[in-house]
DNA sequence: ACGGCTATTGGACCAAAGGACAGTTTCGGG
DNA sequence: CCCGAAACTGTCCTTTGGTCCAATAGCCGT
């Protein structure tokens, strides 16, 4: 049994060449990289096998450029093939949570080729202190007909079909939306529903 | 509690301005971004609290350059306040496991950037994205760039903006949102961030 | 009684969203 | 080499959403 898969008691191996029909949803699937092949087409042969279980690749010499590849190949992690066993089991965690393993080295990279205008953090504190509103105060300050409102278009529903199932006009309706998109510093309905729904109304 | 913390029983919430002397080495820090301050001096705030624990910074509006910014200055995890508990958990495992939380579409932003010759290969991730959202499985019936758009819709963008974002018309966004209703049948973009993010529809 | 807040409605106007046609192009698989 | 899926763009049109100008009526506290 490889190092790699030391780690790993519960793993099984596949025989080479072999085509897995199933995968269990919770597979996680190693590929180990050899020298010789482009490692993309490494990926190509193994996704035939296995569909769209996410992959880990383990290279001898770890590099930048091919691992930026197998990532935009759909990889979720990329790493040593020599890591200890502590750090596998570390990026299996990671991967199998539905992260992405990356180095720094590589993160460090990727940034830093897409800055085009970042300035170098600049820092200057000034005191955040009073401007920082949760909109849970915000909300208190829609009278009872404006949460009763905003709570049902956050919900989904139409002008209209508030203005039906509250027994007024949609032309009220909207003066009410507008209401508390003013009050809660909104644009439009949509965000209305962020706020509203990421808020927990009872 | 805001609706961010619920998924975590045991978390605690430093007093606004606190200074907090000794964080276990185990701490995971959120921050949840404010509209208005830039996000960069959000984070220099609070690193003089916190030192070098662990960020994971939650945006009401995620982008992409806001994201970039912070993945440079240290953050490890980022992700829309919004975002269902659940989703939240599962960035905190992998946070905590010692990965980075970035989603689908900052990656594909990342990789492009840096592409210089790469094309052979098909990507053909679309499986496992950023969240295992309880409409995964309606999800995993859009097309890549389908999935990019419906995810910006239920961000609060509007086509015009998504449009600009993506670099193609505001026709071409009406098709693929156009689209995106008819998979997961809803009718109009408020109920497709119901369903992307996790909420159940009224 | 008066001012202020709430709820309601009207009309007009413009921007955004979404549907209904119809197209071109690119690219991978059979 | 052809087919189909995906991405992309176009025009025309209707519906919805959102904001501006108003106005009327009830309620509450000083």
């Amino acid at each position: 049994m490889p190092r790699w898969l030391e780690a790993f008691p519960t793993a099984k191996i596949a025989p080479a060449g072999s085509t897995i029909q199933r995968l269990p949803a919770s597979a996680l699937v190693w590929l180990r990289l050899d020298d010789v092949h482009p490692a993309l087409e490494q990926l190509a042969v193994l996704r035939k096998a296995i569909g769209t279980s996410p992959v880990i690749a383990l290279s001898n010499h770890p590099d930048n450029e091919e691992a930026l590849s197998l990532f935009s190949a759909g990889v979720r992690g990329y790493c040593n093939a020599h890591a200890a066993a502590a750090n596998l089991r570390q990026v299996a965690n990671v991967v199998q949570a539905g992260g992405l393993w990356i180095g720094e080295a590589l993160m460090q990279r990727l940034l830093a080729s897409t800055q085009t205008a970042m300035s170098r953090i600049p820092v200057s504190v000034s005191a955040m202190d009073e401007g920082v509103s949760p909109s849970a105060e915000r909300l208190s300050l829609l009278t009872k007909r404006e949460l009763e409102v905003a709570r049902t278009v956050a919900g989904g529903s139409s002008n209209k079909e508030i203005a039906r199932q509250l027994g007024i006009t949609e032309r009220t309706v909207k003066a009410h939306v507008g209401a508390v998109f003013q009050k809660l510093k909104v644009r439009d309905r949509l965000h209305l529903a962020l706020v509203v729904n990421g808020q927990r109304l009872t």
